[in-house]
RNA sequence: CGCGGGGUGGAGCAGCCAGGUAGCUCGUUGGGCUCAUAACCCAAAGGUCGCAGGUUCAAAUCCUGUCCCCGCAACCA
């Protein structure tokens, strides 16, 4: 059988733990105990990416060694895994290990040894352009660079100032020579690629045209990263360094590559849908150009959003804080719900009151209540001892209108059957479902049979214990298979069912009907699920879920409403009239206007009132402008201040350009 | 014609790739039961599966067109 190897990205060590490094590692670490369970040769891996400027700079900013930097953020992580238990993970890789550095070297000399399926060298020497900041001394990616501005050059976030194109010297992967292969890859194979509403994605991005890869930086620019083999000056950038800890982190380019060997042949990349690009369109061709296996399947898995839909982020105050829902949840509530509540791949809305409608519903009044209601009765009834299945009892249950045993055999049969299936695809909220449906129909069988009835007749005895098998082995059954999600209740169930061993040590592939050993009585404890009081739960802000960042949003506005009357006075507000107004070509929002403020030259403002003003309409009206607004560029033309229009945030209604009903002389200034 | 995702009972979702009784959770109404965590069970109300065409014996599902919503990208200053 092909080992079960499972990796999460690494993290990059730039940003501390959220909801949705916690998402990706909690399905990894179920699935995980889930291959174990069933006895497959698992190895779990996650980690943290360490390398590169981002991470340099930050170092510098908190003024410590990089490497201080990386150790405390990786703590981070690991410290976040271990508190809400998704920590069964076999090695938690960082990119700054000798391992992997030395693997990663490996890795790249073997590309760079081999040609592409076009018969060209994978990796020349070529030059990188890029946008330089001289006071940073660095290069700024996309997101560090300011393009609003207008002008041709994009500005240094930071610096607000121009950043220079500079050339450096880069190693490149020659990717374009891969295209056609990789589309022919992802076609022959297409179950590599998952879910396929993404495939299409990713496959129509190949057919766009793939561009080389650069893959080095100069080391005087970017000096926190691996070194290039045989090429000091240079270190590798992201793409070989962060990605090949999937082979470092098993052995690859280690003296001894039985276990790389071994476990490569079942790894499955689990990625959130915004990577998914960077481990197919990259990944893929680096594996070839490596002489390496492609992975068995990398699935993309979607985004949690907040309860309106929107997407998660600090400044809307929307985001779920890590240490508040730790406070509020138990970690088993917590990996339930991100589970169940929504199909594994698509987006989903998350809200502490959706969580408790769920836990309350599945956990509590499901599975929580079944094993009360079963243990209580086997205790009440039959001193805590599991009666007898073998009871010939058969034709009876007929008689009472039950089900007959084959029928309830077959159908914890059908859904085991379902459960491990689905699960085996990642439908996790699927399999969960499976699980549902057992609770459901022990819970219906119970309530048909009516066992504080039979307990009354001494002559239903025997009917009596084949209730309450039913009903103990139903439990056992989901135990076993929930025992991944739920590792601590699915146990404590099981010790109350009077069970030897425990639930994670009988796989699902093995469940018999009347197959468990029982050595204790069913004795009543604790309650597994408690039901989630949701004022308790939601604590003063039961509201604030219903709205959550509004609320936040609110409170952050007004705290800082107030500005200066000078704060106010550096706003330069002037009364012109506009002169010309024109649609411009193309654009669908956007009018260009040429607006007399009294300086003698008209200004052009362009303004985004064409889906709402005619340009007619506006030629000879008074409005008031601010003028010492900083240019910018759009649509190729530069506007030199903006009109003051009042509008209903998110409403529907036209905007209402600011005027007056007094005559004003054009210039004037308003205060 | 920028790229992508989505529109399914009051809410949130599944089903769509491989057409065939429209399913789940929550909520609402009525009933039952008492072993159980105000639980569980039953019943009812509530859906033109965004809209319009087409293919088919048969369409939520396939095809075409169209409208709306959400990301990204922008022409939001």
């Amino acid at each position: 059988m092909k080992p079960f190897y499972l990796t999460t990205p690494i993290y990059y060590a730039n940003s501390r733990p959220h909801l949705g490094h916690l998402y990706t590692t909690t399905v990894a670490d179920v699935l995980a105990r889930h291959m174990r369970q069933r006895g497959v040769e698992t190895f779990f891996l996650t980690g943290t990416d360490e390398h590169g400027i981002n991470i340099f700079r930050a170092a510098e900013a908190a003024g410590v060694t990089p490497q201080t930097h990386v150790d405390l953020i990786a703590r981070e992580f690991v410290d976040a895994f271990n508190d809400f238990e998704v920590n069964s993970y076999d090695l938690f890789m960082r990119t700054t290990s000798e391992k992997h550095q030395r693997g990663a070297q490996e890795f790249w000399k073997r590309i760079a040894a081999g040609i592409t399926p076009k018969g060209n060298p994978n990796v020349y020497k070529g030059k990188y352009e890029g946008w330089f900041c001289a006071p940073c001394a660095a290069f700024k990616t996309e997101d560090e660079r300011d393009t609003r501005g207008g002008g041709s050059k994009p500005r240094c976030i930071e610096h607000e100032r121009e950043l220079e194109e500079v050339e450096e010297e880069s190693y490149f992967f020659r990717l374009s020579d891969y295209q056609e292969w990789l589309i022919s890859e992802i076609e022959a194979n297409p179950n590599r690629l998952q879910p396929i509403a993404r495939r299409n994605e990713v496959t129509s991005f190949i057919k766009g045209g793939l561009q080389d890869l650069s893959i080095s930086r100069e080391r005087r620019s970017v000096s926190w990263g691996i070194p290039v083999p045989g090429d000091s000056d240079h270190v590798m950038y992201v793409w070989i360094d962060a990605l090949s800890n999937y082979l470092t982190g098993i052995g690859f380019g280690s003296e001894d590559e039985n276990d790389f060997n071994r476990l490569w042949s079942g790894v499955i990349h689990l990625v959130g849908k915004d990577i998914l690009r960077f481990h197919t369109v990259y990944w893929w061709p680096l594996l070839k150009a490596a002489g390496i296996a492609l992975p068995n399947l990398v699935f993309a898995h979607g985004m949690w959003l907040d309860a309106k839909g929107r997407k998660m982020s600090k400044t809307l105050g929307n985001a779920v804080e890590l240490s508040e829902l730790k406070s509020r949840f138990s970690n088993e509530e917590i990996r339930y719900f991100l589970l169940r509540e929504i199909t594994f791949g698509e987006d989903g809305n998350f809200s502490f009151d959706a969580l408790v409608d769920r836990c309350n519903a599945e956990l509590a009044n499901g599975l929580g209540n079944l094993a009360a209601r079963t243990v209580s009765m086997i205790s009440k009834y039959r001193e805590g001892i599991v009666p007898n299945h073998k009871t010939s009892e058969d034709v009876r249950f007929v008689d009472e209108g039950l089900m007959s045993h084959k029928e309830f055999i077959t159908v914890l049969e059908a859904e085991k059957q379902n459960f491990n299936e689905l699960i085996t695809d990642l439908n996790l909220s699927g399999a969960l479902e499976a699980v549902s449906r057992m609770v459901r129909m022990a819970d219906l069988m119970i309530s048909e049979a009516k066992p504080w009835n039979l307990a009354k007749d001494p002559q239903k005895a025997e009917l009596l214990d084949g209730v309450l098998f039913r009903a103990f082995e139903a439990l056992r059954w989901i135990c076993v298979l929930l025992n991944p999600i739920l590792p601590h209740g699915t146990e404590h169930i099981w010790k109350q069912l009077g069970l030897d061993g425990a639930a994670s040590g009988v796989s699902p592939d093995s469940l018999k009907y009347a197959g468990g050993t029982i050595s204790g009585r069913c004795e009543v404890g604790d309650v597994a699920y408690p039901r989630i009081e949701k004022e308790k739960a939601m604590g003063d802000d039961v509201t604030k879920t219903a709205n959550q960042g509004d609320l936040a949003e609110k409170a952050e506005q007004e705290e800082q409403n107030f500005i200066t009357i000078d704060d106010f006075l550096k706003v330069d507000l002037r009364v012109g009239e506009v002169r010309i107004a024109e649609r411009i070509p193309d654009a669908d929002k956007l009018l260009r206007l040429e607006i007399d403020i009294g300086e003698g030259k008209p200004r052009q403002v362009l303004a985004g009132l064409a889906e709402y003003y005619s340009p007619e309409s506006l030629v000879g009206r008074r409005v008031v402008v601010v003028a010492n607004l900083k240019p910018r560029k759009m649509r190729g033309l530069e506007s030199q201040g903006m009109i003051c229009a009042a509008s209903l945030e998110g409403g529907t209604e036209s905007p209402a350009l600011a005027s007056f009903l007094e005559s004003v002389e054009i210039g004037a200034r308003l205060k």
